[in-house]
DNA sequence: TTATTAAGCTGTGAAGTCCAAACTATCGGA
DNA sequence: TCCGATAGTTTGGACTTCACAGCTTAATAA
């Protein structure tokens, strides 16, 4: 019931306003969601592999904050070497099934140009 | 047929990689999508209505990057006081329509918290 | 006559975000 | 003894975004 938007002689609702679209809307964001979906249990070196332009910081810090959100969860193994594996909630899982339209989209038209 | 992503025992394909995907993953380049998208032909103040947390030179910024993509058009009108509208392409307008479920899902949730 | 109003921006310096590169810890193997 | 492996954190600098002031022009208001 809480869906985008007004209607146009309504004044604004501010519903975008949200926690989740701001961490969306930062840079690699989506693209953690999407390698995540399509490859879970997912380990940080692998992320980096699909993501090779963000930062190891970024990275990071996308992954605090999307587990923040709980849209995923971290597993850490007492390992040596340390292993740590990122698999979605439910909330993630979701999520990224609604983002992949959008990003399948994104790579075709990029490819016709 | 390029769609995300590589298969589990491939390399990496980078095909989030895009400019596109740079553009969205901008500080409300969704929402301003959005807000167009709801409300076409749309004029630079109602956006700041909607948008009230983003400051005028981000949303000039955010437009003259969706233009560059693209997405949308800027019709000026040469009146005074000036007039502008915006509207989307008809790229643009798919693309409105895929993130819809998305934005839509984001709305829910906030509300159900 | 001067001031005010409207819209759609652009310009400014400060604050926040992202970058590459270096560094942390631990253990097994060379 | 030093190296490599993993998953990060730290650092100082570059890029983004911020709030706020100013620009344009013509019609009105004081």
């Amino acid at each position: 019931m809480s869906q985008i938007c007004c209607d146009a002689d309504e004044p604004p609702c501010h519903c975008l306003a949200t926690d989740l679209l701001d961490v969306l809307g930062r840079k690699y964001a989506m693209d953690v969601v999407c390698v995540v979906a399509h490859h879970e249990p997912v380990r940080f070196g692998l992320l980096e592999d699909h993501l090779p332009d963000a930062s190891t910081s970024t990275l990071s810090t996308r992954l605090d904050e999307l587990e923040a959100e709980e849209l995923l969860t971290r597993e850490r193994y007492d390992e040596i070497p340390p292993r740590v594996e990122y698999e979605l909630t439910d909330d993630g899982r979701e999520l990224g099934e609604r983002l992949r339209p959008v990003l399948d989209w994104i790579a075709e038209r990029e490819n016709s140009d």
